[in-house]
DNA sequence: CACCCCGATTGATGCACGTCAATGCCGGTT
DNA sequence: AACCGGCATTGACGTGCATCAATCGGGGTG
């Protein structure tokens, strides 16, 4: 049972002005039943925008099965990942404004949305949401900051390792299978979100593979050493 | 009036799970005269260490005068500044357990400091203070995103640029003196904010005064043209 | 004043990674 | 089956920034 709640609670996902990690799961199951009859399930294709950096934040987000990608762009070239949303993380629950970020599904999606005043008012009845609303953003702040770190001062063999170690653990806790690992977005997508280009995460991984590290199959990764292992032998 | 509100309202600042930018400035006159009362002015030195990664989080901060660097460090060497604390901006109101960043004051200081349980107590009875950690600790995610941007996606030059401008902006809105602009932070620091090296600092800060962009002066650098204009001319 | 230490600056050199370009692969369309 | 467009991979090449190293300057200390 305690593997249960493990496996229930959530995620680290990044956000817009506010997304949170896992929020929904920080909720007690009566909260969240009501919660989401508030809202609805929103089937989504593949490469579809919820939303765009700069549109007014109309709603919040949950995503409940595939894959978001939280991007920031300036100009048509240039883009930052800030982060990957995964079921159970929550987007832009503490938007204030505007979204500061683009949000765009990897392959198809079921997304849960609700209008902000919806979401508002469920809240002004149970001030102690906030706590979870408050948790779910800290974490996603914990988050940016680590990769801050990863985009300033690691090259490019330990972003990729810290990446691939991380994108597991992730999925480990959130129940999912990761032999192998599974990689649903694209080598562009890896590269946006390390700020490294197409070119250098394909060279990286197969020097990773090259070193039997790891082993490159169509859309995953099988980790052959240890996640600990593998970033070790970066340094 | 407009101008007072607007000097009153704060700066977005970046923090370990959950400082929060101008967090004090977002509560009414009275409920910030209670809450400054249940905590304590520290004076502090330069480079006193406020917080350390790891750390239990037994307190909350506000920074009242100086600056405090935010980093997120592994080893002995490799270091990743996740933000500055200007005047008004707190630190970690919204941590969880432990500290995921190290604060060090740059320069001496002023810092406003209370126990979480006084701080938790304290909204317990006024939940409606959740609201302003809520946006507080969202500026600052959303800062940390545009960090993010600028790490993975700028060139050196751009890094320096956008910088020195935000740098400014920051002082302005809480009416600190930017002409010419103060840069308390050593050249070290910069270059771990931006991801680069001292070397690259100095070189990349000479190259903009050869241009004729700013001129440097002992602690401080004068803006030659205009802010916009220094960021368009990177690209 | 002489000394020292640390931060800032500048130069010389090398490498990691970006850029440019070609090829292969796969899924979808006609 | 032939065609096409997008993604992945690999190679050749250039460059932006790191690395290594030396000098300079200012503030603190004997």
């Amino acid at each position: 049972m305690t593997q249960q709640m493990a496996a229930s609670s959530f995620v680290p996902c990044t956000t817009a002005t506010g997304p949170s990690t896992g929020f929904l799961s920080r909720l007690n199951f009566n909260d969240r039943r009501q919660l989401m009859a508030l809202g609805e399930r929103v089937p989504r294709g593949a490469n579809e925008v919820l939303f765009a950096q700069g549109a007014p934040a109309a709603r919040c987000f949950s995503v409940i099965e595939g894959v978001v990608c939280l991007s920031r762009s300036i100009g048509d070239n240039r883009r930052q990942i800030v982060g990957f949303a995964l079921p159970g993380d929550a987007l832009e629950i503490a938007a204030q404004q505007r979204h500061e970020v683009s949000a765009t599904t990897i392959g198809p999606a079921l997304v849960w949305e609700i209008a902000r005043e919806s979401f508002a008012q469920f809240v002004s009845h149970r001030p102690y949401v906030l706590h979870a609303v408050i948790a779910s953003v800290a974490t996603d702040l914990t988050d940016a900051h680590e990769q801050m770190f990863s985009l300033g001062r690691r090259p490019a063999e330990e972003k990729l390792a810290s990446f691939l170690t991380e994108w597991r653990e992730r999925l480990l806790r959130i129940g999912k299978d990761v032999e192998p690992l599974p990689l649903p977005m694209s080598r562009r997508d890896i590269a946006d979100y390390l700020g490294l280009t197409v070119e250098t995460v394909c060279r990286t991984l197969a020097k990773l593979e090259r070193r039997g590290a790891i082993e490159i199959l169509p859309g995953r990764v099988r980790l052959i050493v240890e996640p600990d292992e593998l970033l070790r032998s970066c340094a």
